[in-house]
DNA sequence: TTACTTATTGTAAACGTTTGCAATAACAAC
DNA sequence: GTTGTTATTGCAAACGTTTACAATAAGTAA
């Protein structure tokens, strides 16, 4: 209806063309557009009307240029088809928008140099802050790739030492309490799945793991802790080569859930049951593990507020960031839940 | 190491910092690290290290300001936890980064208000193109919303009539295919399970199921067609009243797979099994449907292709925008697949 | 040398905004 | 009619780039 028909070339309508038909200068349209005081009512009305009639769109980048601000948030993830993720995002993604910021999504696909890159191509973008979840730990490795000049706070998880903001899941706890539930099940040679790509995660539940065992006098067997590299696949292939090979963990503590369906799947298709004959733990509570068909016992991560409480740290930062020489930066680490299913109880 | 301890202020390091360094002027300095030829070779270098030194970062809002491209694409999607998308987008993603763009995602939540919300939010932010899976089926409610001067390419389905690119799933012939497929399994009253939020996609899916039925003489009878309002639970809570109301289908093609879990869940929690009772069929062929304690036959997509190919249409479209009047634009039409499982087998 | 060509550099305008400051207009008080 | 005050408005610089054009430097051939 407004549109001009047959495409092409088409210029943008900027506050230069609205001032010369007002017939005032652009700096008042500006003001008008922008609810600035000292315009005359009746201009500014004037102003208003003329640009809905030329169906006038403000241009965010010059906007951003002299601002220095454009009201956009980066946000690094790791894999964006783990069900983990998404319900993080969305929690990032709403809250930003409740304060009119929009965000950057980029997927790292656990490669270590496309987190670089994006890191880089962030800080071009000038956004006013980053939500980074992390693939590597190293603090070092990871944190001289920020510019400094722009804000970040990890989400999901951290790198140790950091100075930055966070919003983490306490994983060593995690890791403890599921390790535990099976113990305190009646489960005593348990063992552990995870997957190399989490590196960071991983070391902080397989500790939890480990405290676990020592605190009620089980051994740590080197045999019974498997890294693997893809996902699912890695649960899967990981039980049933130990099942083939004969000398299996009757339970078994997987890093997150979508290693546990592996497994799960892989005792079921090496003829075994769940959970008389290998009981499952996992972590994350994606949507699935509570299936009827699933029931995965599993560590449950406020997912959809951990990602709202990270946008709300990085917003004070930013808020901050032209204020007080260094202003209080959080970190908060919030408490997994057991939620007890079938794949852990006889 | 290269970062300034201790927060705040400082201000990032321009051309013309680099250029004061380097005694040139800085339209030298940006032809350098440009590339652009006509820069003596030792300057080029010279310029080049001291770019380094000073860990320069190209003002991403400046140039495009200037080139009138960003070298962004804005990405719109309805619900970014249903499995489905997230694979839609990281075709999207790979694709667009492939050719150096990145993407602004952004998540309607099903509500129009917040498409139309973001759709100007993208145009202010003057992103290069758009892709789109849409809410709304009407061309002119969905257009007259869209700018004319930003190419948009619509994923997943489109509105009937449109003239701008899309890559779309046949959801008529899928629909068929489908409830085809649960005709010649020898079922005689099939449902059909929708959700109101898809508007656009349900009723292609209904019309495919509609011919399918009339192909094959079965009546097409209104009360076991129902549509619900939220995705797992609508499936569960139609089956149920369906059941305990004593009337109900024998087989259910349900719009989506998410539904299609919802009645495979709700069909348990009545005491009656699948595919015995109630054969079930769904669409999207997420992860999930996969899983050896769900085998859900579905339509399955090739989300990951469609992504990637739609961000290839879009940008031959941007590419074209400055030349040809109207450049050829792409629409194209995927065809689902049938992958039969446990849930439609006896 | 000198003039001519070419490679390298600098100047300045432009992109579309925001905003401090100066200029004007409007109005009230005297 | 002056003057003072205040509400509107315009001017111009700035944000950090790119790039056409002009200017200079460096070679080359005579």
């Amino acid at each position: 209806m407004y549109r001009t028909t047959g495409a092409g070339n088409k210029t943008d309508v900027t506050i230069k063309d609205i001032a010369r038909r007002a017939n005032v200068s652009f700096a008042t349209v500006s003001r008008a557009l922008n609810n600035k005081t000292g315009v005359r009512e009746t201009t500014r009305r004037k102003v208003l009307q003329l640009a809905k009639q030329m169906s006038y769109t403000p241009n965010a980048i010059a906007r951003g240029l002299v601002n220095k601000r454009t009201q956009t948030l980066g946000l690094i993830l790791p894999d964006i088809t783990n069900p983990f993720y998404p319900e993080v995002a969305r929690g990032i993604e709403e809250g930003a928008a409740a304060s009119g910021f929009s965000i950057f999504l980029c997927n790292t696909n656990w490669e270590s140099n496309r987190e670089a890159h994006y890191l880089r191509l962030l800080a071009e973008q000038r956004v006013d802050g980053i939500i980074l979840a992390p693939i590597d730990n190293e603090v070092e490795a990871l944190e001289h790739r920020l510019t400094g000049t722009i804000p970040v706070v990890y989400v999901s998880n951290a790198p140790v030492g950091t100075q930055h903001g966070f919003v983490v899941i306490d994983n060593i706890l995690g890791g403890f309490v599921a390790t535990e539930h099976l113990i305190q099940a009646g489960y005593g040679r348990i063992g552990f799945v995870g997957s190399t790509e989490d590196s960071l995660t991983i070391e902080e539940r397989l500790e939890g793991y480990r405290r676990a065992l020592k605190k009620y006098g089980l051994p740590v067997e080197k045999k019974f802790i498997q890294l693997g590299e893809f996902k699912e696949e890695a649960g899967y292939k990981i039980i049933r080569s130990m099942i083939a090979g004969g000398d299996f963990p009757r339970a078994v503590f997987a890093e997150n859930d979508l290693l546990a369906l592996g497994v799960l799947h892989g005792v079921k298709a090496s003829g075994l049951s769940v959970p008389e004959d290998v009981a499952i733990v996992g972590f994350d509570d994606i949507p699935v593990a509570s299936y009827p068909e699933v029931q995965l016992t599993t560590m449950s991560q406020p997912t959809y507020e951990m990602g709202k409480k990270s946008v709300e740290i990085l917003l004070d930062q930013i808020q901050a960031f032209d204020q007080p020489p260094s202003a209080r930066i959080q970190q908060i680490c919030l408490e997994p839940r057991l939620i007890v299913r079938r794949s852990s109880v006889q």
